[in-house]
DNA sequence: TATAACATTAACGTTAACGTTAGATTTAGT
DNA sequence: ACTAAATCTAACGTTAACGTTAATGTTATA
């Protein structure tokens, strides 16, 4: 399969490299494969999952850390086998899935907050664009 | 009319002291009244701008560079009066409305933008959530 | 009127998220 | 095989968005 260099994968997301590095020391993406002296070689999920965090952090102005939070939550959840031996385990078992699914809850809601008021600025924001657009067209008229 | 202190301000608003006195000096909301001796004294109207800054930059994650931009905008369409006396005025009039226009769309663009990736996370937090729950249920009948 | 609980400015400290530079290897092109 | 270009780690620099502390003055209340 093909691999890319740092150099590529920079080009290709729009990051710089030290940035893409960053990234790795900080646990929000995971190491890529090294060649035999140590060069860092990506394969293209490597840079999907990079692109996904860029989307992330960019559109949703989340903070690295929130970032790497999900990213944990979501592993946690698709990396678990859920299965148990006995009650103990069972009983452990169940009190992360309910914390796991009341952080979701949480997220959800955040979300939809979030959506509502840039509905809510979106709108003002088209207002403000009409008011222009109306005096341009006024001008026009006169001018 | 009633004026409120700084102390108030933050207990209402949530923010430190710091962060409103931080939020007047980068321009980000108005200079308060003062008293004789200096105390800042907020009008009602004066929490509510700040209350709008905090929306802005807690929900939507805009940082407070970009909010003063957006804000800086805003009185610019408010503020303006359209009046000219000349061709050059008028035109130059022209040029800024269309330019204001033009940043106004690319807002909206964005804010679409960020809308539908918000959307996206969101679905992928419910199915998260949706198998979570599942997993609960399961346990529960087995258990 | 004293004193505790506020206010002010000024300045230095802190954390996140990288940028920049240095010095040493590695890889690629001729 | 040599040189230019790219890679690595390590470490210090930078900016935004405040926190903290200090030194000083003001307001409220017992």
């Amino acid at each position: 399969m093909q691999r890319f260099k740092i150099d590529d994968v920079a080009k290709e997301t729009g990051l710089t490299k030290r940035t893409i590095r960053y990234y790795e020391e900080i646990g929000l993406i995971k190491p890529p494969e090294r060649s035999e002296k140590g060069t860092r070689l990506y394969t293209k999920e490597d840079v999907e999952q990079l692109k996904k965090v860029i989307a992330a952090r960019e559109v949703l102005g989340f903070s690295l850390q929130e970032l790497h939070h999900f990213l944990t939550l979501k592993k946690a959840i698709e990396s678990h086998h859920f299965e148990y031996r006995n009650a103990v385990d069972q009983d452990e078992k169940k009190q992360e899935l309910q914390n796991i699914a009341s952080i979701l809850r949480k997220q959800i809601d955040m979300l939809e907050q979030k959506m509502k008021k840039m509905l809510e600025l979106k709108n003002e924001l088209e207002q403000l664009e009409q008011r222009v657009q109306t005096i341009l067209q006024e001008e026009e008229r006169r001018g």
